[in-house]
DNA sequence: CAGGGTGTTGCAATCGCTTGCAGACTCGGC
DNA sequence: GCCGAGTCTGCAAGCGATTGCAACACCCTG
C-alpha cells in the first residue's frame, strides 16, 4: 500500500541507494538527481519505514514511556512534556500504563524495551535491582525515582517538604500528620524522610498515618485516622489524596482550614478548583517530561556518559486550605 | 545487546527457522526440540523484535492512538480503555497528543500511519475529506466522530442532550443556554443539534452562547455571557467547561444551582468533587476505548468489512448543580 | 595525453525475522 | 526388506531500508 524506497527509485529512474542518500544525506547526490528523487518521493507520498531503518541503524526513532496511572492527572502532565519534546526531535512515543501494578510494569518494560531506542520510566514501582538490570541492556531514564546513578530527573522532595513544614510551623502548627502514598513508592519515602528532618528542624511533631492508595479514595480512607491523631495540619502524599481528605472532612463537617489545615503535593489542575483551594507544592511536571527526553536523547548520542540526576525544585503555592491552628 | 533469534538458535543447537516456529507455530515442531528452544529463549530473555516481524508479515503488533489533549481528563480515560484491551491482545500503543492543533494532528497521523497496523483517532479535528483519505490506506477507527461509514465508536449525543433537556424542563426551566466547544468539534456540533431538537420538543428556549475552548478557561470565559442571556440553566460542552463556569459564577457570587443550574457532559472524576457537585451526562469513556481496539483488531483480521458505527449511550447523573429555577 | 582527484552512482551485504520448499528420518504395512 | 506417508528440520529468499566499496565519468594538472 504505502510506497517503498523501490517505488521511488523506479519512478525517479535511479537505484534505491541513491534514493536513500538523496533523502538522508543530500550533499552526497547530484542536485539534479536529488530534485528528481524528491519530486518522485512526494508524488508517491513516500515516508520511510522506520522499522526497516531501525533494523540496520539500531535506531528506530521510537521511545517508550511507562507510568503507573494515567487517571492520576500528575502523569498526563509528564506525558505532555515528553510528547512535546519527542515530537520536536521527530521521535514517536509508546505509552504504557501499568495500573500501579508492579508485575504489569515489569512485563510492559520488558516488552517495550526491545522495540524502542530508550525508555523513560516515570515513578516506577519495581525494585532497584530490577531497574538496574533493565538499564544494563537498554538506555533508561528514570523520572521521579532515584536508583544509584541511573540517569534520572527528580523533584527535590526534601526541599519541598521543608517548605511545607516551614509554612505550617510559621502558622503555629505543632502537630502535623503525614498521609503517605503506596509503600513501594520512592517518592512517598523521600517525602516522608524530608518531613521527618524538616519537622525535627522546626521542632514540630510528625505523625505518620501510614500508606494509602495515591487517589481520591486514599484520601477519603485516611481522613478519619488523620482526625483521630489530633493533628492540626496534614500533609498528603499528593493532591488527589489531599482532595479526598478535603471531601471526607467536609462530609464530617470538619471545617478546612479552620479545624485542620491541608497541604497537597503536585499542583494538578484540579487543586486550584477544590474547595477550599488547595495549598500545595507545585512540581514542574511537564518540564520533567521534557528534560527526560532531552536526557534520553543525549544518552542515545553518547552512551558512555553517566550524567548526574537532574533535580527540579518545587515551590509552595499557598492557597486557601491552610491557616493558623485553632487554639 | 538484546538476544536475537540467532542467539537462541545457537544456544538450542537448532536453526533459526526452528526457533521461529517453536515460538509461533508450536505444533510444527517436535515437543523435545520445542522445550529445548523454549528454555534457551528464556534463559536468554529473548523477546522477538516486532519491527523485523512486521517487515515480513505486514503486522507489527503496534497501533497508534491520536487525541487532542491529554490534559483533558476525558482522554486519559479513553487511553486507559485502549491500553487495557491492547495489552490483553499483546499489542503496543503509540500515543500522540495534538494539543488541539489540526496541523499537528495531520502530521502526527501521517507519521504514525506508516509504523502501525492501525490507527485510533479520538475526537479528531481534521476534516472529513482528510480522514477519508487516511482511512483509504490505513486501517482507521474513529472515536467520538462520525465520517460517512468509516468504522467508529461514538456516544449517543442526541440522546444525552435529550436527557439533559428533559431533566431541566421537568425542573421548570424555560430558557437554557448552551456553551459550545471548539468550532471544529464534531461532538460539539452533535450536541448542539441534539439540544436544538430536544428543546424544540420540550418547548424551551435554547440560547447558543458560541464556541469556547474545551477547558476550564473556556468555562470561565463563557460565564458572563451566559449570565447576560438571562438563562436559568446552562449546558456546557463538557465537564471542564462546566467547572470553569462554576468557578466564575462563584467568583461573581451567583449561586449555583439557586440562580442558575449547570449541566456538564463526560463525567470526569473531577466533577464529583466540584462544588456544588456537577450534574452531568456520564459517557462510558473506557468502554469506548476498549471497543475501539476490538473494532480495530477485527478490522485487521478481515479488512473487507464495513462495520456499522458502535453507538454508546450516556446517562444523566443528577448531582447538586441543578435545581428548580428561581421564579 | 597520462595520471590523480573529485563527484556521483550502483552493487551487494546486512539487520532480525518468517515461510515455502525440499531433504532426512522414522514408522508401518505389505 | 522396500516403499510411501508422515514428521521434523534446515536452506534460502525476501521484507524495506542503510552503507562500505568499487566503478565510472569528468576535469584539472603537468
Amino acid at each position: 500500500m504505502a510506497a517503498t524506497l523501490r517505488d521511488v527509485a523506479r519512478l525517479a529512474g535511479v537505484s534505491t541507494s541513491t534514493v536513500s542518500r538523496a533523502l538522508s544525506l543530500p550533499d552526497l547526490v547530484n542536485p539534479a538527481t536529488r530534485a528528481r528523487v524528491r519530486t518522485a518521493a512526494d508524488t508517491l507520498g513516500y515516508e520511510p519505514n522506520r522499522a526497516a531503518r531501525g533494523l540496520i541503524t539500531g535506531r528506530t526513532g521510537n521511545i517508550g514511556l511507562v507510568l503507573p496511572d494515567l487517571a492520576n492527572p500528575f502523569f498526563p502532565s509528564v506525558v505532555k512534556g515528553v510528547q512535546a519534546r519527542a515530537r520536536a526531535a521527530d521521535v514517536a512515543v509508546f505509552v504504557a500504563d501499568t495500573d500501579e501494578d508492579v508485575a504489569a510494569e515489569m512485563d510492559l518494560v520488558r516488552a517495550l524495551a526491545q522495540q524502542v531506542d530508550g525508555l523513560i520510566l516515570c515513578s516506577p514501582r519495581a525494585d532497584a535491582a530490577y531497574l538496574k538490570a533493565i538499564a544494563a541492556d537498554t538506555t533508561v531514564v528514570l523520572v521521579n525515582r532515584l536508583v544509584d546513578d541511573l540517569p534520572a530527573v527528580v523533584f527535590d522532595h526534601e526541599d519541598g517538604m521543608r517548605q511545607a513544614v516551614a509554612h505550617l510551623a510559621a502558622l503555629g502548627h505543632q502537630r502535623i500528620a503525614w498521609v503517605g502514598g503506596p509503600a513501594a513508592s520512592w517518592s512517598s519515602d523521600q517525602r516522608g524522610q524530608g518531613l521527618t528532618q524538616a519537622s525535627a528542624a522546626h521542632g514540630v511533631d510528625l505523625i505518620d498515618v501510614g500508606h494509602f492508595p495515591p487517589h481520591y479514595d486514599g484520601g477519603m480512607a485516611a481522613a478519619d485516622q488523620v482526625v483521630a491523631t489530633g493533628a492540626t495540619a496534614v500533609i498528603a502524599y499528593n493532591d488527589l489524596v489531599a482532595i479526598g481528605l478535603l471531601a471526607r472532612l467536609h462530609a464530617r463537617s470538619i471545617p478546612v482550614p479552620k479545624a485542620i489545615s491541608v497541604v497537597g503535593i503536585d499542583d494538578i489542575a484540579m487543586s486550584a478548583m477544590s474547595h477550599p483551594a488547595l495549598t500545595t507544592i507545585r512540581l514542574p511536571k511537564q518540564q520533567a517530561g521534557r528534560l527526560a527526553v532531552d536526557l534520553l536523547l543525549t544518552l542515545l548520542e553518547n552512551p558512555a556518559t553517566t550524567p548526574a540526576p537532574t533535580i527540579l525544585p518545587g515551590d509552595l503555592l499557598v492557597r486557601a486550605s491552610t491557616t493558623e491552628p485553632l487554639r
